[in-house]
DNA sequence: TCGCTTGCCGAAACCGGTTTCGGAAAATAT
DNA sequence: ATATTTTCCGAAACCGGTTTCGGCAAGCGA
């Protein structure tokens, strides 16, 4: 009496798979073929069936497909949180690229993360033999990434945010940063800057690599000579490229412009200047890269290349999902190019004699 | 010959639990049975059985196990990329507290972003009916949320971060922020500050509507008479906050010192007051609720409430997967309390007639 | 010693889909 | 008209777990 077993009713009974059958005289199994677009359905019933389906509000449970199919229709990505860089600022728009690709194809995102290679690494591994998800989405990728092997070993898809030496069965997507690095140094050099740094973000990371390649390239393309004191690495948050920027400064012949690899590093530049008391854009010009919103709010706003988070994410997604219902990995690779905002961090240098004109037009 | 058939070795054959039961010579429902806890299998079979489980590197896939169990082990957060509010700053800490919490119980989450109230509830409709989650954590919570009567009648458990007007069987983790913005007005007011303005966020939010209380009773103890001039709302970016502030500042009679909801639109009035040429610090002082990073680089650095994101995700995630466990959602209720930084924003009003030593000792 | 719990495990059903297989009816070829 | 193919769908197995049910053996009390 007082007890009575209260049904469980779990509110409006889930209309499933053979709800959908009887109320159509049908067997599931022709209902499953309807819905998955089966060529052995007449096309009178496939319409049939699909109609019903939606009228009676019938969604199949993606696990319930899954022990069958192996699939669950779910991208994995896991996060680094032990590193401070730029990309920090980025997530939010990543994950909407990436959000947004798998929304399109009806399939889902597991993000974690982690704060050391043994912790992604522990991560993968339990999310790839539970089946959370189909497939990885790799930010950060190293130069020798051992996370490419591994996954290659455990036979699970993945693509890579950045490019990698070991191409062999890889996908990818990256921002060609090389490109930019050159342009950079470009722009500079045709402002009249004769000496011209680079700080780079830490040599571990491919990107890294490739953007120095880009930044010698681009002094190479403007006829000056590579000066190694002018190069410095592994600055990518304020604090690095402050004390990055100060020695550049401190040098005898210190330069009048600088690229950096990372906008982080290049608003670092901002307080190392004042404390210098030099002025950036007139004593110093800086060049970013990554577009990070607080460029906008530096005096004078930051110039940078900036990149398209969300359309990184969007195409890591899509080019991932191609991969898994069966692309040939290394046909899945495209780059993109970062684009150049013109700001107020990078003008003539001081001493090049040119007069307030120069400033304006340029 | 030629198209011999591979046999689709998928690499090393996954261990399922009817290998684990054959190598033990067991039924797999024993071993089901003896990895879930159950009480009718003995001591030394359950001993046995996990260590085999283990040698063998069994793992349960969790689609197979949703099937039955109806649960699949994860959460899910639909995150709102429409407005520029300072939370997007606050993701990687956000998410990294949520991840830790699922991943100590093994679960895992699933992250999708919405850049409309109809795009929200669509994602939210979809993760639920295909039982991608098994409840949601909502961040943004609203005085008057909708989404928390609609998940009400889909059954669905969710938890809020932030209050919620309507109370009854809701979970929730928060901030106190009007604790905050309380004490704020508190510290302002022993500066020695006479008029002190309060700049709020967008009012549809509940915890606006606790922020404005706080300020209030921060007034109503210092004796201070509300001026309804000084209150303004509305302001989460740096683009808002400076208007904000450059109205206040307009003033006949301005503030001399401002609270601030929310850190990027008092960092707005930091560029307000550079082009009214009033010194922040010196003769109008700031204090902010957030904790964001960028805090630390303006100068004078922004005096604020700090907020642990992380500590925020962890807590909702641990709340919900105990409510989704059976806990009663009224008892999952946890506030938070933010931490005062204060660094350089707030002294005593210029006018005071206090002497530098004062400025030192505070 | 006998009857009755209690402890412990096997057998089998079950979850909600997908996929294979085979066969009846219809269409086409002979 | 018969043989043969095609079209289309039903029956049933299957995926990899969980859970219910029942029964055997040991333990217990009388």
């Amino acid at each position: 009496m007082v007890d009575q077993e209260i049904p469980a009713s779990r509110g409006i009974e889930r209309v499933k798979i053979s709800d959908v059958a009887v109320a159509l005289s049908l067997t599931k199994s022709t209902v499953s073929r309807a819905l998955n677009g089966y060529p052995d359905i007449s096309k009178s019933t496939r319409l049939k069936v699909r109609n019903a389906a939606r009228r009676m509000g019938y969604v199949p449970l993606s696990h319930a497909q899954a022990i069958k199919t192996g699939r669950v229709r779910s991208l994995g990505i896991v996060w680094r949180v032990d590193s401070h860089d730029g990309h920090r600022a980025f997530l939010s728009d990543f994950l909407d690229g990436v959000s947004r690709a798998v929304s399109a194809e009806d399939w889902s995102l597991t993000v974690s993360t982690a704060d050391s290679d043994i912790a992604e690494r522990t991560t993968l591994s339990r999310l790839l033999k539970e089946r959370k998800v189909d497939g990885f989405i790799l930010p950060r990728t190293l130069a020798d990434d051992p996370r490419v092997e591994w996954l290659r070993k455990e036979e699970a898809p993945f693509i890579l945010y950045g490019r990698v030496a070991s191409e062999r069965n890889c996908s990818w997507f990256d921002f060609r940063g090389e490109d930019a690095m050159r342009k950079a140094v470009a722009r500079l050099a045709e402002l009249g800057h004769k000496r011209i740094g680079f700080v780079n973000g830490d040599l571990r990371f491919n990107y890294a690599l490739l953007r120095r390649d880009g930044y010698f390239r681009g002094l190479a393309d403007a006829g000056i000579d590579p000066d190694p004191d002018l190069v410095l690495d592994g600055a990518m948050t304020r604090e690095s490229g402050e004390t990055a920027t100060r020695k550049l400064l401190e040098l005898e012949s210190p330069p009048t412009g600088i690229v950096f690899a990372q906008d982080m590093a290049a608003l670092g530049a901002y307080r190392a200047a004042e404390d210098s008391g030099v002025s950036i854009g007139r004593e110093l010009s800086v060049i970013g890269y990554d577009g990070v919103p607080e460029g906008a709010w530096a005096s004078p706003k930051l110039s940078t290349f900036a990149v398209d988070s969300r359309w990184a994410g969007q195409r890591l997604a899509a080019l991932l999902i191609d991969q898994i219902r069966g692309g040939n990995p290394e046909d899945l690779r495209e780059t993109g190019e970062a684009r150049f905002l013109s700001r107020g961090s990078d003008r003539p240098p001081a001493t090049s004699g040119r007069n307030l004109a120069d400033f304006i037009n340029l």
